[in-house]
DNA sequence: TATTGTTATACTCTATAACTATA
DNA sequence: TATAGTTATAGAGTATAACAATA
């Protein structure tokens, strides 16, 4: 995003009925996670798309590019290309699908985990720093109303 | 975002610890509810960016162009064009700053006002359907940890 | 006929730097 | 010298359609 603020106190305008507009808060604290996790992840050759899909690949659950995509709200064609980054990184493999040969199935090479283990860790700390206004309690309430308001549909 | 995707129940891959990552679910929550606004928003000739400079415009706070750019985390020359928009389709005006001649204050039109009613009464619809999982007090909560997040920090 | 992955293309958004006019 | 607004441009991200292989 245009400005990398570090809002670090409540601005004049916040005052506007649309200091609560849950879209605005959402973009806001989005893209200032983003620039700080983008930061953190850039010396593991990742950005956070990048990661997830790694995260994903390291998970177990072994899956498809299409599933990435729906799970990920990314279209199909820019798995592909963050497949392909990882696959040319030497992180991801992909794998012939079991019952559907169509589908490849996306799986992290042992370099893979090891990166995704340590890019895991400066992530979690960027995370921390993002919600240090947050007491414990407070994030596992953000987390589950997050978690709720997307699933519980 | 890639696929405007309506998740009504939670995904396999939610099981993955990327799951809980804010990051990532403040991502989705607000792709998800910009396809929504953005949709919404088209029958007013705006989109989620320019209707709240409009609803800044139309607050009273008398906003300058800077001060939009670092409350809404754009950048200036972002925000000229967006302005011009407004300004070109009669919603808004630039008037010159009172104590300081470079900075030009973005006020809304008698018509802009209109527009924006309505344009809001549709967005809390919006809103309304995207948090629909939600209660009243739980959509409150939400709102309070995302302001603590970003400005107590 | 429908779906998975892929490629290609056009479009929007974002980041950056330079310029002007005021301060 | 610094700041507000503007302009221009390159890069990243996004949306869309078409295609081959498989179901």
């Amino acid at each position: 995003m245009g400005t990398q603020d570090t809002d670090v106190e409540e601005p004049r305008l916040a005052a506007a009925d649309i200091g609560s507009d849950v879209g605005l808060l959402l973009a806001k604290l989005h893209a200032a996670g983003s620039v700080l996790n983008n930061r953190a992840l850039k010396e593991f050759g990742l950005k956070e798309r990048s990661f997830s899909i790694l995260t994903l690949a390291c998970s177990g659950l072994e899956p498809t590019q299409r599933e990435l995509a729906d799970f990920l709200s990314l279209d199909p064609s820019q798995i592909v290309s963050l497949v392909d980054e990882l696959e040319g990184g030497g992180l991801v493999e992909r794998a012939a699908g079991k019952l559907d040969r169509r589908a490849k199935i996306v799986v992290a090479t042992p370099e893979g985990r090891k990166t995704h283990t340590k890019a895991r860790a400066a992530l979690v700390e960027c995370e921390h720093r993002q919600l240090a206004a947050l007491d414990g309690a407070e994030v596992s309430e953000l987390k589950r109303l997050l978690r709720k308001a997307l699933w519980d549909a």
